[in-house]
DNA sequence: CTGCATCCGCCTCGATACTG
DNA sequence: CAGTATCGAGGCGGATGCAG
């Protein structure tokens, strides 16, 4: 066992990367972020990991505090591992990586891997808080087998799992779709139009949740200001 | 040259640490933060990370959108990078990084790498918006040769290079009093009466600027609360 | 002298096989 | 189910070479 790789650096961020910053360890604070998983759960949601990866890797986020061991049943089997509150200190962070690269989701290729459940943490990036409308209600997602929504009340918006009740919207929808409205290649109209998408519930509610999660709810101005990205898409999409 | 490695996960965060999130890439952009610097810059501050390592993680950066060059003077030569627009979007995501991994810093060792520069990054990423006074006053740090002051004005508070006119506090250190300081293994109080800090200045600034910085500016509660690092610290320094 | 490109030893990674 | 052991491949780190 040699000493292990750092950079050497008296500075914040490079002690934060020696920590949480090599190969596939965001990816699996990821996964505990949407709750307590066992082993073969990361490894199953990870694939390519390599189980030795993984098992180092916990093993030393629980060596720095930033993962810890909990027995789910009072048995001693069902061990599953879960983020300590400086783990979760993570949250904004990953959300806020996760906003910025969306810009950068290509179009699903079938190598890719794709879990209904990122769709979650994909809503809870989108979350733009200063876009909160005064109403109390609830957004209800139905992406493939993950069901989640979004409740707002008193100006704060939350990320939930489960349905809602009384929902004022629900959207059905498959993970790939959903990650395509997310990062702006696809519109809800359009996801609509191709089927992909189906929207339920009061028109004025869907378009209260497409501003409150920074959509494109109809209309004109669309596509042009996010055009941004590294590579050109040769030209529209629609094209 | 084989075809680059990515994480082939349809999600924003994979795509998102496909741009950044290999080795030594967050630290480059790190540098670039502080402003637009020319290849031998980065390089002079980031010991360790060979050379065609970082020339092609600008390059792929620079592909990505995330980085430009530049050309400071009118002549071709003194090239430079810097952030894009895209680039300048993570400035928050690493300053919350940078703040989470104060947690992690050690003692200072002398293989530790050390630049003054990064301590205005980590002032940065002290500030606590919610703990701006409605003063509008000016608070200037040394440390060592790096000079940069923090601006409050209408509740809202801005770090800046360069001296401050009219600074209401002055505090002068050197890089490794100021990181021991942010991550709370020193207080202002103990690093003045070893003489590695002098604060110069209103006594209510100093402490309208320690509140702002989260820092503990006197008394009794101290460093308890911040005592949630991984490996317990043996017994209290002060022991 | 700056800004890389090339080369090479080594360490980490990724995949498979194997064990309690 | 939850890892450990092993090994080939490739990314990394350091030294050196070279063009503008």
């Amino acid at each position: 066992m040699t000493t292990k790789r750092s950079y050497q650096q008296y500075c914040g961020l490079a002690s934060a990367l020696d920590v949480v910053g090599e190969r596939w360890t965001l990816l699996i604070i990821r996964e505990l972020l949407l709750g307590p998983a066992r082993y073969s759960d990361v490894l199953a949601n990870l694939p390519g990991i390599g189980t030795n990866l993984l098992a180092e890797r916990l093993k030393f986020l629980v060596q720095r505090g930033v993962v810890r061991q909990v027995d789910l049943r009072g048995t001693g089997a069902q061990l599953a591992y879960e983020l300590t509150p400086a783990g979760e200190e993570l949250r904004p962070l990953i959300l806020g990586l996760t906003r910025w690269g969306m810009e950068f989701v290509g179009d699903p290729r079938p190598e890719d891997a794709l879990r209904p459940r990122w769709g979650f943490l994909a809503a809870e990036a989108m979350l733009d808080p200063t876009k909160v409308s005064d109403r109390h209600e609830r957004y209800e997602f139905r992406v493939d087998d993950q069901v989640f929504h979004i409740e707002t009340s008193g100006g704060r918006a939350r990320a939930r799992r489960g349905a809602a009740v009384d929902p004022a919207m629900v959207a059905k929808t498959d993970a790939a779709t959903f990650v395509q409205i997310g990062s702006g290649r696809l519109t809800p109209l359009l996801a609509m139009l191709t089927g992909h998408l189906v929207l339920e519930g009061d028109v004025g509610a869907v378009l209260r949740c497409c501003e409150l999660l920074g959509l494109e709810s109809a209309s004109s101005r669309a596509v042009a200001s996010r055009a941004v990205s590294a590579r050109p898409a040769s030209s529209a999409a629609a094209g």
